[in-house]
DNA sequence: TTGACTGCAAAGCGTTTGCAACAAA
DNA sequence: TTTGTTGCAAACGCTTTGCAGTCAA
């Protein structure tokens, strides 16, 4: 599931119907290749393709992608609520809450906690593109020791 | 940081002014003992107390004690926006996204995530209340199989 | 052809802000 | 007394809804 056409196909043999406007929504999500906000794609479509999809059919697509499980949505705090495709292999990321820079990571982090709130709990998670706060690096060293 | 006087004390001494409104809102989360929405410590403050903080107070006073990290916030998605006490042993939730079942678990599970992200990148997670999505082991057994 | 999708406008909701009155220290 | 807090009302931004027109299949 890597280009838009993959995604399309593989939704038109589902029977889903393939609107011009669900088209080009997938295509800025592969585009960008991580997340993006509603209004991210509603600028990125008006620039590089001078289309100017009404935000309420944005919405309603991408409602419509999460449904399929071919979008997650992730609340990013100050950065807002982003969009993106649920990938091989899944990503995640880390917010720093001071400088505000944003780290990916691979899944493997969360696969020991996975595996024990299967084994505890029989929880299944589902998590497809989660956001993780705290310090990063360099806003860690500059004022050293608290490591709560 | 257990009694309501307990937290108010430690704010005195910080020097932090200690209204009437702030104080009731630190009693209705003590007295709750876990996480509450906007609307809940509305609501709770208006029929334990009589007492009707405007909503407004009630955004400011969250943001206060945010500030101050004495309470957490967490986007429990259907469930709303919650804040809770930052209390030891720190713990977090799974939500169920078939029957929306609230499950607790501790904080535990989160140490190996932690380790290694410090390890590996230098990032000091800090993840106070949490919320995982998954499928409980109920919802998950009726239709077996689908562990991704 | 037909049922589903789109776009507009308006409503809805939770949250934030300006400002005057007020209360803690 | 002074500075910070409160409450109202209004603004705000994001998201959803009703409805008429349009389009994919």
């Amino acid at each position: 599931m890597r280009t838009p056409d993959e995604i399309v196909n593989r939704l038109e043999d589902q029977g889903e119907r393939l609107t011009i406007q669900r088209r080009v929504v997938i295509e800025a999500l592969t585009a960008c290749g991580d997340h993006m906000t509603i209004q991210d794609i509603h600028a990125y479509l008006n620039q590089t393709q001078g289309m100017a999809l009404s935000e309420t059919t944005i919405y309603r697509i991408l409602e419509w992608l999460k449904r399929l499980r071919i979008v997650a949505q992730t609340d990013m705090g100050a950065a807002g609520i982003v969009y993106a495709l649920i990938d091989n292999p899944l990503h995640h990321h880390l917010i720093c809450l001071r400088c505000g820079r944003v780290i990916d990571i691979d899944d493997a982090y969360f696969a020991s906690m996975r595996r024990q709130l299967k084994a505890d709990l029989g929880f299944i998670t589902r998590i497809d593109h989660m956001a993780i706060y705290g310090e990063c690096e360099q806003c860690a060293g500059h004022h050293d020791g608290e490591t709560d």
